[in-house]
RNA sequence: GGGCUCGUGGCUUAGCCAGGAUAUAGCGCCGGGCUUCUAACCCGGAUGUCGGGGGUUCGAAUCCCUCCGGGCCCGCCA
């Protein structure tokens, strides 16, 4: 609702330009604490009218047409400022449409399909907790993505056949792989093994560079136990990732471009582009002309492919099978993905759209698995998890075990795809138990309380006979502030889950969950309602019925629980 | 050395791309509020050279230049 207001302002303010015969290239509109809609346009044109801006605006308000069954009260001027405000109209389609539209208010549809690639941890190990911001990340974008309208296939790209693969495989059958343990920490545990010798002892090397050698010609052996490597870890992955609520539609494994022949028809096609060169044996892409100084080698002098070469084949596979491409990586893949986005551009094709984020590290220091330095991702599930239960036992101890290991479990999970998500990804941050393990701030369990609470006064309502689908609800009995905040809030869900979207940028819709949340506290403290007379209670239940349905969806589209209580 | 990026109260952080009215919020700190729908809540208060310096502009946290500090990257790793 708060976008139609937005283009009614827009276009009685055009009008009201036109009419005193100026032109803007931007209106200048922006929500702001004074009004619904602010507009500081007059600034941009006292010089051309060779007026001060507080006389233009009193020019422009009174020319301002406010139409006739609008979204429009008024427009004021506040010395050189034009604020315009929503009337009782936009107040009412709002709490309609979302009684109306149930779960599905807000959703758009038919905008096309997207392929976005995220997580694509090298299965040489567990996920650690700077894997799980390209995680979180790349799943909230895929549901902010679906609710805006695009048909999302998320895919994970796993690499089942680079160097370090080849060094997993070669530990399997050089050290004792822990079948007690999680396959994927087994893993990780021969693999930091493997690098201490292949270190200590490099002649080890060329039975490695041996079995990359052989992976490329396909031999059925060499790939027989390198899936099988990388099965154990994936499986660990998998897991690791469902625990937070986070699935991929497909998985595309690296190796299969090599053997149905893409990375040759990708090497050959960038050969016509009379970009190649070779040095010292190996292929090179000059792309100096896209701003990169030096070359992008895709074969190296062996004549084996690379990472990048395969990647290449990968994301033409993928141009050819969606709208928009999107890839979340983290910031050490900035130059190497603006190559490849170069190198597809000089073929033609679609590039994908990066999302970077920044990285993640110890107080100590950066994270490798390779050095074994790094806090798992399971780690960090555990300890919240035992976290979240000692807090719920403090808040709720007349509760069943179950009942309080239900509400730990995704009080735990939303606290931490809540933390991760709220900030920013071009911040890099550094890990810090104590914080991640604060229930104290205002996150995911803040909003996840407020659904409940909203859930608990419907449930008192039902249990006392009312019927919530027959309610009448009269916009015009709700005039406390809390309650035209509120449902103000409300209101802008569409418009945040469009921006977010289109910029690619899910801390929005972050930030916007907080506000709603908190919105809704303040109703909850000022604003009785089961006791309100009939029609008033009526009214406001009808509220809290819409307050409770845009906090579920917010939860829902953070990849967050929606609790009935807590 | 070069490139990219971040720097906002004690700590964490929004706003920056598309410059405007008292710079957003949380934690922590001080004080107040449970006989009313779940106090994981609400209200009030203190705390800011928006990294430093220049510039553009009627107006700069936001744009430009420069310096400082952190992170990431810089051809046969992924």
């Amino acid at each position: 609702m708060f976008l139609q207001f937005k283009s009614q302002v827009t276009q009685a303010l055009t009008s009201a330009l036109e009419a005193n015969g100026l032109e803007v290239t931007y209106l200048s509109l922006e929500e702001s604490v004074h009004a619904d809609i602010a507009s500081s346009v007059a600034f941009r044109l006292a010089p051309v009218c060779k007026k001060s801006p507080a006389d233009i605006a009193s020019m422009l308000a009174a020319s301002i047409n406010v139409p006739e069954n609008g979204l429009i009260d008024r427009v004021e001027t506040k010395g050189p400022y034009l604020n315009f405000y929503i009337n009782q109209t936009f107040l009412d389609r709002t709490v309609s449409a979302i009684r109306a539209q149930g779960h599905d208010y807000a959703s758009q549809t038919g905008r096309g399909k997207v392929i976005l690639e995220h997580t694509s941890a090298n299965p040489n190990g567990p996920l650690h907790v700077g894997h799980i911001r390209n995680s979180i990340i790349g799943d909230t974008l895929g549901r902010i993505l679906e609710k805006a309208g695009y048909e999302v296939e998320t895919q994970y790209y796993i690499n089942d056949m680079g160097r370090q693969i080849a060094i997993v495989s070669w530990a399997l059958e050089h050290f004792d792989f822990d079948t007690e343990k999680k396959s994927d920490h087994a893993i990780a545990d021969i693999y930091i093994q493997a690098n201490r010798v292949l270190n200590d002892e490099p002649d080890k090397k060329a039975e490695i560079d041996e079995l990359i050698q052989r992976i490329e010609d396909g031999d059925p052996d060499v790939a027989e136990r390198f899936k099988h490597a990388v099965d154990l870890a994936m499986e660990g992955i998998k897991y690791t990732l469902g625990r937070m609520n986070i699935h991929h539609d497909s998985f595309a494994w690296e190796s299969t471009y090599v053997r149905n022949s893409d990375v040759s028809t990708t090497v050959s096609r960038i050969k016509d582009t009379g970009r190649t060169v070779v040095d010292d044996g190996a292929l090179m892409v000059d792309l100096s002309d896209y701003g990169f100084e030096k070359k992008l080698v895709i074969l190296r002098s062996d004549g084996t492919s690379l990472y990048t070469t395969r990647d290449l084949a990968y994301h033409l596979w993928k141009a050819g099978h969606c709208d928009r491409m999107i890839d979340v990586l983290g910031a050490d893949h900035k130059l190497i993905s603006g190559q490849l986005k170069a190198v597809l551009n000089a073929l033609g094709e679609n590039e994908p759209e990066i999302v970077i984020f920044e990285f993640v590290s110890l107080p100590e220091g950066s994270m490798s698995t390779r050095r074994g330095k790094f806090i798992s991702t399971d780690e960090l599930l555990d300890q919240i998890n035992t976290q979240a239960l000692v807090e719920v036992e403090k808040r709720r101890p007349d509760t069943s075990d179950d009942f309080k290991q239900e509400v730990a479990n995704f009080v735990g999970i939303g606290a931490i795809r809540y933390d991760v998500v709220k900030v920013s990804p071009e911040k890099s941050t550094v890990f810090d138990w104590r914080e991640a393990l604060d229930f104290e701030k205002q996150g995911a369990p803040f909003i996840q309380y407020s659904h409940a609470r909203a859930c608990s006064i419907l449930a008192n309502a039902e249990g006392s006979g009312v019927k919530l689908a027959d309610l009448e609800h009269h916009i015009s009995v709700l005039v406390e502030d809390q309650e035209i905040e509120l449902i103000k809030h409300l209101a802008r869900l569409t418009a945040v889950i469009d921006t977010a979207a289109v910029d690619l940028k899910p801390h929005h819709l972050a930030t916007y969950a907080r506000e709603v949340a908190d919105s809704f506290n303040q109703f909850y403290r000022y604003v009785p309602v089961l006791n309100a007379e009939v029609s008033l209670r009526d009214s406001r239940l009808v509220l809290v019925d819409c307050a409770r349905n845009v906090l579920s969806i917010v939860l829902d589209t953070l990849g967050l629980h929606a609790p009935k209580s807590m």
